[in-house]
RNA sequence: GGUGGGGUUCCCGAGUGGCCAAAGGGAACAGACUGUAAAUCUGUCGGCGAAGCCUUCGGAGGUUCAAAUCCUCCCCCCACCA
């Protein structure tokens, strides 16, 4: 059995464990039950939760049983931790709405079934607690006077907002969940990102004091761009893993525009490549780190979404920025195309327009608005007044001009506004 | 429950009767430079096909020629006291 801890930390996974030392022995000598909470806030986890979704991965890749823990409980309260302002409460239809888009997009990374990975729901226990007994049995085990000091607490008792008490009781509830995922699955070992810090030791802890047992955790490292920003967040917003919100083009492009200094660490925490390849690429720089960001556009989008929708982001990327190629010696694990490929653009932006329009012509601030490369009128006419608007590559100088059919080539018409942001327009009859 | 302080455009935050579509910063967008990178500089940044008009400063009313600014009621948040 390889050995996880290694891997993690090689990787960048690794922030910060519990009992460094027995950890390891545990994790080598044993096979491991190890769980990972996801808040089901939306229907779609993004890529802000990849990290610990790769995290379980690796475990049951090196043979260990991931649980995936869906706070359906927890979820009616929202947790505190890290958080500068109190979560909207949602309501339980809501919840099971996310429960089921959240279970699907796992599978990709996770395989269930077999008991090789489980994925439960706190909401099974938590909604039955019965509050004077969770407090005899539970509550006692926590010290106000230490909960107040926790570092996930923090951030909102300094602030002007305070801290329900609701949510106060968040740390109890997670503590509960582990002790419970222990007594049933005999789950030593919760991670999670570096703001769990404080609700898994508390669980950890509940384990000590109530059963007299170890029970582990890890957390990870806060996954921010060199440029210091979080990662995963754009103009659009959050970069989501399901193909409905952002589609694996655009989930492409998000990782091709990575930052050079990034590079090699993204490729260690969120493809499977092997260490030793992606170690290599250090030694490119510059221009020549581009073929390292077509992999790790390419390997991301194949485990988010598939083979043919990488390869279709990959042919679409082609289509519009040119084909880049990996040179041979690089990264041999990767199944990215090496040979002269074919390049289809078949899942760049696209809408479809009827022909009828372009025989009186539309306004080109219109035609722009219409297919959301700008968001107003006002910001169409801004765009091309500036400069950023392009009709089959030729840059428009009049926010008024007409596009009309001899613009259409081959029953399209090519939208770009800025460098970056291409959108196809097919002509229907 | 009492007292005091607040709720401003995507975010932070100035603005206390007209000069306010609202300072400043951040984010974002575009241009130049580039490598679909970063940094930098420049411009833009409520809506409406221009002038002009319309909508916006927690909500609802009111005073005024004129209200983010004044008054009334309501909702929410914070601090201190109880």
């Amino acid at each position: 059995m390889a050995d996880l801890i290694d891997i993690f930390e090689e990787r960048g996974f690794i922030e910060n464990t519990t009992h460094d030392e027995e950890l390891k022995d545990y994790i080598r000598n044993n096979t491991v039950t190890c769980y990972i909470g996801f808040d089901p806030t939306a229907s779609s986890l993004h890529v802000g939760s990849l990290v610990p979704i790769m995290a379980l991965s690796h475990m049951q890749k090196n043979g260990h049983i991931p649980i995936v823990l869906i706070g359906g409980g927890t979820g009616l309260i929202g947790d505190p931790s890290g958080k500068t302002e109190m979560r909207k409460f949602l309501s339980p239809e809501i919840l099971e709405i996310n429960i089921i888009g959240i279970k699907k997009q796992l599978s990709r990374f996770i395989e269930f079934g077999n008991n090789k990975a489980l994925l439960v729901n706190n909401n099974d226990w938590l909604s039955e607690l019965k509050y004077i007994p969770f407090l005899r049995d539970t509550g006692r085990h926590f010290s106000v006077n230490r909960m107040i000091k926790a570092e996930s607490y923090k951030l909102r008792l300094d602030s002007e907002d305070g801290l329900s008490f609701v949510e106060f009781n968040y740390m109890l509830l997670q503590a509960y969940d582990f002790l419970k995922l222990f007594d049933k699955y005999q789950c030593r070992l919760q991670m999670g990102g570096s703001d769990q810090w404080g609700n898994i030791v508390a669980g950890i802890e509940l384990i000590r004091k109530a059963r007299q047992d170890t029970s582990f955790g890890i957390t990870f490292p806060l996954i921010k761009t060199s440029n210091g920003t979080k990662m995963g967040k754009t103009a659009k917003g959050a970069v989501w893993l399901d193909s409905n919100r952002t589609t694996p083009y655009d989930y492409y492009q998000f990782w091709i525009n990575t930052d050079d200094r990034d590079v090699a660490r993204f490729l260690a925490l969120f493809t499977f490549l092997p260490m030793d390849e992606i170690r290599y690429i250090k030694n490119l720089e510059g221009a020549d780190l581009n073929s390292a960001k077509t992999v790790l556009a390419f390997e991301t989008t194949l485990i988010a979404h598939g083979r043919d929708e990488a390869i279709k982001a990959y042919q679409a990327a082609a289509s519009v920025f040119g084909e880049r190629f990996i040179p041979e010696g690089i990264f041999t694990s990767s199944t990215v195309p090496r040979y002269k490929s074919e390049i289809k653009d078949e899942s760049v932006p696209c809408s479809y327009i009827d022909m009828d329009v372009f025989k009186s012509g539309i306004p080109a601030f219109k035609l722009f608005q219409e297919v959301k490369l700008a968001l107003s009128g006002a910001a169409a006419r801004r765009l091309i007044d500036q400069g950023g608007a392009y009709v089959n590559d030729r840059r428009i100088e009049k926010y008024d001009e007409l596009i009309i059919s001899k613009d259409i080539n081959n029953m399209e018409i090519i939208l770009r506004s800025g460098k970056k942001r291409i959108h196809k327009i097919r002509i229907k009859q």
